[in-house]
RNA sequence: GCGGGAGUAGCUCAGUUGGUAGAGCAUAACCUUGCCAAGGUUAGGGUCGCGGGUUCGAGUCCCGUCUCCCGCUCCA
């Protein structure tokens, strides 16, 4: 298809220029592992800081924090994590299905009992009135052979389930005969445990080492630190805390470039409600963000809120800022509801109140939570994806020409402006070089004199370069310079002197802020 | 993890029935030109993903393995 050729070009764009490199290359690469490269940490940078200021300087009321990313086990627990993160799984080799291993368990267990009540059931329209439920159950010989049937498979499941022994898992499966409700078969792999956390050991084994997750979401940084924020920073309801940081998850599949990747980086921030204002909250905190993605003018029809009808665990309401890929509209941001679930599970696991003395109300409460979370590698990839583009010129002489050129909004850019002398003589290239030496304390910029100008100006555009000055041979004169804009590909006359103005208006994160 | 496809220079790709590895673009140096890629000269860069096997000889055939892409599965 045409649209994943564009993906696929994208990727490769991303590589040529610097963006983003397969990670470990060298070594034949890292599955769903990606480097960002000298221009993508500038653009990926760029894109926190837009977030982050958004978050914490446009709100008195939300200040960051950076927590560690080992935290104590019992946070995971708590968090339902070490639960909702634990599965077996077992493939049927015929139908290609996966399961969970449990539910099939479960589901034949079902079915025994089932052929259990048909059994009372027969009997008791046989006997009519007459008819000892109890009696026939403990006599019936069918009855008893299911029964004793599902008792040893009940016994056997959960000690296979609490030793989490996997093998056992597979062998009670085919012991009882288990079938693929899609193929029919019993042609089944190993069962295999998918943990979405990655562990590791803190302290030596000698001295008793004990296992330790990486956090496969930052929120849970927050949770724990909101009675230090709230009471250090004497903050009042509803507050927020915002964090970005790297996330782990061990995700069976993870691909299409880096929007699922293993290693991740997450801007979340956990806004604290009075209990019952929540739903207003979140309603506020979705117009908020969406105004905040559609801020960079990629286009408003791109995004698109999608409801959860499917609720989390923790959560009374929940919706995805979807963005249009160019596989499709997929999540960028979440919002959610969190309500006082993290709160509460952490008061009663840490044995900590975990609760804020309002004093409009004159009482104490755990209180709700509003989150905003955010990929950042998916928010890079919104961007880079959005600003990707092939352009058809036509020439005044009536040919074609193209390029291909990374619309990126200006605040976003890694180079801000590119300084070229026209040509590679008449004093030009040192007059460029002064202004480049000028203008690096301000913006990120480059000087270049290498091949025709039209070349440079391409290559510019390869890489997003929003600015491009030239000196020629009317800079002698009047000290004017050409600034030639990316997009339309117009040249304006400018000083020198207001270079930095005129630059630093239409580039800065700043002004983009204030139009939020 | 299963099925399908693919891995040759930074990128896009060619490479015949097995016979010493190529092009375009890109990169670097120099010359020339000068306001929107593709002027000239020269140079660097590949143990053909990796490991075995068959063969006198493997980029090419066989086996294994790794990685990527597509589909299935999974996705707080």
């Amino acid at each position: 298809m045409a649209q994943e050729d564009v993906f696929r070009k994208l990727v490769s764009h991303c590589k040529e220029y610097g963006y983003v490199f397969p990670s470990s290359e060298i070594y034949d690469g890292l599955s769903a592992v990606y480097d960002y490269g000298q221009y993508g940490v500038e653009l990926k940078n760029n894109i926190k800081k837009y977030w982050w200021d958004s978050m914490v300087l446009l709100h008195e009321n939300i200040v960051g924090i950076d927590s560690a990313i080992f935290m104590h086990p019992t946070i995971w627990k708590a968090s339902g994590h070490v639960d909702a993160f634990n599965d077996p799984l077992i493939d049927n080799k015929d139908s290609k299905k996966r399961y969970r291993a449990d539910v099939l368990i479960e589901e034949h267990l079902a079915r025994i009992e089932e052929k259990i009540t048909k059994e009372v059931e027969k009997a008791r329209e046989r006997f009519g009135e007459a008819f000892d439920e109890k009696k026939f159950r403990e006599t019936n010989p069918r009855v008893l052979t299911y029964q004793s049937r599902a008792d040893t498979l009940n016994d056997r499941f959960t000690q296979a389930m609490n030793a989490m022994d996997l093998g056992e898992l597979r062998q009670i499966i085919i012991d009882n005969e288990i079938v693929c409700p899609v193929s029919g078969s019993r042609n089944w792999t190993e069962v295999r445990q998918f943990n979405l956390m990655f562990s590791t050991e803190v302290g030596s084994t000698a001295e008793g080492a004990s296992r330790i997750y990486l956090r496969p979401e930052t929120a849970q940084g927050i949770f724990v630190n909101f009675l230090n924020v709230q009471k250090s920073g004497r903050m009042k309801i509803p507050f927020g805390i915002a964090q970005t940081g790297k996330a782990f998850r061990n995700e069976i599949v993870a691909r299409q470039f880096i929007f699922r990747m293993r290693e991740f980086e997450q801007m979340e921030m956990q806004y604290f409600v009075q209990p019952g204002s929540e739903l207003e909250w979140f309603s506020y905190w979705k117009d908020i963000r969406m105004k905040w993605h559609r801020a960079l003018a990629f286009g408003d029809d791109n995004y698109r809120f999608h409801d959860h009808i499917k609720l989390a665990h923790y959560a009374n309401a929940a919706t995805d800022i979807e963005y249009r890929f160019p596989f499709g509209f997929k999540e960028v941001e979440g919002i959610h509801s969190r309500t006082d679930y993290d709160l509460r599970q952490h008061q009663q696991y840490s044995g900590k109140k975990m609760q804020y003395f309002d004093p409009e109300k004159s009482e104490s409460y755990v209180p709700y939570v509003i989150e905003t979370s955010i990929g950042v590698d998916r928010m890079f990839l919104q961007v880079i994806s959005a600003a990707y583009c092939e352009e058809e010129l036509k020439k005044e002489d009536g040919s074609t020409d193209s390029r291909t050129v990374l619309r990126l909004p200006s605040c976003l850019a890694p180079v801000k402006l590119a300084v070229m002398p026209l040509v590679k003589k008449d004093g030009l290239p040192e007059i460029a070089e002064k202004i480049t030496a000028d203008l690096r304390f301000e913006f990120n910029c480059q000087y270049d004199d290498k091949d025709s100008i039209g070349r440079r100006y391409r290559r510019q555009d390869a890489i997003g370069t929003p600015f491009c000055i030239t000196i020629d041979h009317q800079t002698l004169e009047d000290q004017t310079v050409t600034i030639r804009y990316r997009d339309s590909m117009i040249q304006e006359r400018a000083a020198i002197s207001k270079i930095t103005g005129i630059i630093s208006d239409k580039s800065s994160i700043g002004n983009l802020l204030k139009t939020l």
